[in-house]
DNA sequence: CGCGTTTGACCTGCGC
DNA sequence: GCGCAGGTCAAACGCG
């Protein structure tokens, strides 16, 4: 039984700080909005009709909402000017309880990092879409609470369609339960 | 050879 | 100002 499952947590990176049990969902929800109003495709659609739980202990991985910088993806190092434009970038979170980290969800990942995380003994990866142009990213890191459990976040909208099949994306999607409350 | 992963170094923001 | 934690870069490496 539950297999794959659980929850969808649409949030955006605000300035107000949000802890564990109270994302401010009033922020999230135009960002949630947006989100649903480009097209989506694959994932993201099918995302778009689900329910947010607040129930997900987030404080350790976003202990207060931090501001994203847009523009050039690539500029940390070299100490140009800094963008001065906060933007809500759109984050969306769901967990799978599953035995890989990896979900297939039709477009193709390249990995550019991997940190350990404080208080959890498993790494959080860093992805990055391949698509050229493409600037979305994801995270996904496993749960010391529950070694089971993938918690993926991603971050941005895919410009382009989706790469390969989804069949198997959507063959957990449709195994997937909502939280609706805990 | 091209593409993706690994991994240590580096950068940045934040709290004390 | 310092140290910590999170996020990113990029060279080296592995694999098909």
């Amino acid at each position: 039984m539950e297999n794959h499952l659980p929850f969808v947590i649409p949030f955006s990176s605000s300035t107000s700080s949000a802890s564990s049990l109270s994302l401010n969902m009033a922020n999230n929800y135009h960002a949630y909005n947006e989100f649903q109003g480009n097209e989506a495709n694959g994932l993201l659609g099918l995302m778009s009709g689900m329910q947010v739980p607040a129930s997900l202990n987030l404080s350790s991985m976003y202990p207060q909402g931090k501001s994203l910088t847009v523009g050039s993806e690539s500029e940390g190092k070299l100490g140009k000017k800094k963008i001065e434009m906060k933007v809500k970038k759109p984050r969306y979170a769901f967990q799978t309880r599953s035995q890989v980290d990896i979900l297939d969800d039709g477009y193709r990942w390249r990995k550019y990092g991997q940190k350990a995380v404080k208080n959890n003994k498993f790494p959080r990866s860093y992805y990055r879409c391949t698509h050229t142009g493409c600037n979305v990213k994801k995270q996904v890191q496993r749960l010391t609470k529950d070694e089971e459990v993938v918690l993926t976040t991603y971050e941005g909208m895919h410009s382009h369609a989706i790469e390969k099949s989804t069949d198997n994306f959507e063959h957990i999607l449709t195994q997937m339960h909502i939280y609706n409350s805990y």
